[in-house]
DNA sequence: TGTCCGATTGGT
DNA sequence: CCAATCGGACAG
């Protein structure tokens, strides 16, 4: 995928981005998966988001920096978790990366996580990064480089595509009822979620 | 320097 | 429903 690509608001990216394949190339490998799920953080006024009131730190120092680059943080001392950041530079917006279908490198997504059932493999923020051994290492970088990219794999109607709240953001009174998150319909790899989170229709 | 806490996950 | 587990953020 091409830089400029990414420069839109993350909830006009986060749909796009269904569809795509990410890729990790490691020594291990490359492991690989097609977006199936993903949410929308739009700082500064999304108080779901980091960068909620412009704050501006280490940790969200990424997300404020140029768009199609990683920005991962980590949650509960032990998960990971990657989003593509959105919008131009100084605009603080993310793409959380929710759940893939495992393409490629599934020996290594098993190895890894010590399951082989491929529905689980990479269902959830925290698994697709074990699948794909992203983390702190991966902070910042250019996923238009060589290790940490994004290719187009296939696409999806507005019609295949559904909404639905955030998962988990229930803290943030303002915005937690805004449908940025969006996933493939009928798709076996989007991750379990509380019915609260079920689709609410679709972009069709 | 001390306290608080989470965009999760997996087991009870 | 609940614990795991830890560095960043912020109050003092």
């Amino acid at each position: 995928m091409n830089s400029a690509a990414f420069a839109l608001s993350a909830a006009e990216l986060a749909p796009l981005l269904l569809g795509k394949l990410l890729c990790h190339r490691t020594p291990q490998g490359l492991a690989a998966g097609m977006i199936v799920e993903a949410e929308a953080y739009c700082g500064p006024e999304d108080d779901a988001a980091p960068s909620f009131g412009g704050r501006r730190t280490a940790r969200t120092e990424a997300m404020f920096g140029p768009p199609g680059h990683a920005y991962v943080f980590r949650l509960y001392g032990m998960h990971s978790c990657f989003n593509v950041v959105a919008a131009p530079e100084g605009s603080p917006q993310a793409v959380l990366i929710r759940a893939l279908e495992p393409v490629e490198g599934l020996a290594l997504m098993e190895r890894r996580l010590g399951l082989t059932d491929p529905l689980q493999l990479c269902s959830g923020p925290g698994k697709l990064c074990r699948a794909l051994a992203i983390g702190p290492a991966q902070y910042g970088l250019d996923l238009c480089g060589e290790e940490l990219f994004l290719t187009d794999f296939r696409g999806f109607s507005p019609a295949e595509i559904c909404v639905s709240p955030r998962v988990n953001v229930d803290y943030a009174l303002g915005y937690r009822d805004r449908l940025w998150r969006f996933f493939v319909k009928d798709c076996p790899y989007v991750s379990r979620v509380p019915r609260r989170y079920a689709s609410r229709g679709t972009l069709g």
